[in-house]
DNA sequence: GACAAAAGAGCACGATCGGTCACTTTGTCA
DNA sequence: TGACAAAGTGACCGATCGTGCTCTTTTGTC
């Protein structure tokens, strides 16, 4: 029992390294087992089937996303202190917590999107529920309190440059990624906090 | 000699929507042959391998963003209104001339940035190019002319609105997507614009 | 209308895919 | 410590992968 677990755990691990790299399709059980030091056979003691797997690693991934980025900013005051830490972590997410590949989740929407089929609709899930959370801190950042749309338009901006933080470094080799992204939210958040009364 | 280059029009085509919706790995010869109405063997009289053809698709598709992105607003002023034609355009371009799969440009990037080689070597080219001429036209947005780090900037914005636009309309669902798009956007080019002279 | 070249079909190859099964080894707990 | 389940292995299955080969059909040219 004990025992199984962990390498469960260990797979799932690198199966979600791998398919940040390669994208879930460019992984077959073959790789995964080889990098965990496993027979392909072995696998099927921890998963019924490829799938399976692939619904482990969203769910894990979707996981230690909340506890990585929502987590430290979650004992923060609302508002202001606690969007400032969720978007410090979501960078430090992209860039330190998955070094080689970049953030798995950021590959799997794009593969994903287009793919109906419960592995879309668990990622589909977490994303909503993490929107929801950030646009509920946005409300909170100013008396009187934003507006739903105003909130969702701001979040929508934070997502934009968290996306292009990524694009920038890993696509564009923009060493510079960081500063703009940073630069951009502060802009957004000065000028959210600060609309009309 | 003529017929030749159709098909393989129809192939470079066909290969793209594929990638697109299941990304380069997720496509295999024999689905091309199928959705081109053409036997597997009968592709390699147009490419040598599966990587010449995936040069093929990267090449096509970079010429015909320019196409449809670019040259729309090369012929209006330079600054403000060409900025504003190519947001508009490549909106248009993700939501409208890819409408099932998704703009391939972003999927290629997520799938190859981590991939070193050729292939990514010239969506890179593509890229920067693509990203040199909206630097110029952001600097040529203001008198006196913004700074380069003040254009790059922007154009990090610029590109984030865009990143944004499809994250949201194609993994979320969200119908406003466009509407947040161009509001972002606007107030972009304003703020831009606007900066003391 | 002959004819070379281009376009494409059909088949077969070795490798690898996801997955099964019978078996051995290892860990857990009474 | 002995018993029994869990963990892990290796051989193997049918299907599909990218690619080469030979052959037929189509196309453009003189």
């Amino acid at each position: 029992m004990r025992k199984g677990e962990a390498t469960r755990a260990r797979i799932i691990q690198e199966a979600a390294h791998l398919a940040a790299l390669r994208g879930l399709t460019g992984v077959s059980l073959n790789d995964v087992a080889e990098a965990v030091g496993l027979s392909k056979s072995g696998l099927f003691k921890h998963f019924e089937s490829k799938e399976d797997m692939h619904l482990a690693v969203v769910e894990m991934v979707g996981g230690m996303f909340r506890d990585r980025v929502w987590t430290p900013a979650a004992s923060l005051p609302p508002g202001r202190p606690r969007l400032e830490k969720v978007f410090e972590c979501w960078l430090h997410w992209c860039e330190e917590d998955w070094p080689r590949s970049g953030c798995p989740i950021m590959a799997l929407s794009v593969e994903l999107d287009d793919q109906p089929g419960p592995l879309r609709d668990l990622l589909q899930k977490q994303l909503r529920a993490f929107r929801r959370t950030l646009i509920d801190e946005f409300i909170a950042l100013r008396t009187p309190p934003l507006s739903e749309a105003e909130a969702q338009a701001a979040y929508f901006q934070l997502k934009s440059f968290v996306l292009g933080h990524a694009d920038a470094r890993r696509m564009m080799g923009d060493t510079d990624a960081r500063r703009s992204a940073v630069a951009a939210f502060e802009g957004l958040i000065d000028r959210t906090a600060r609309t009309a009364a």
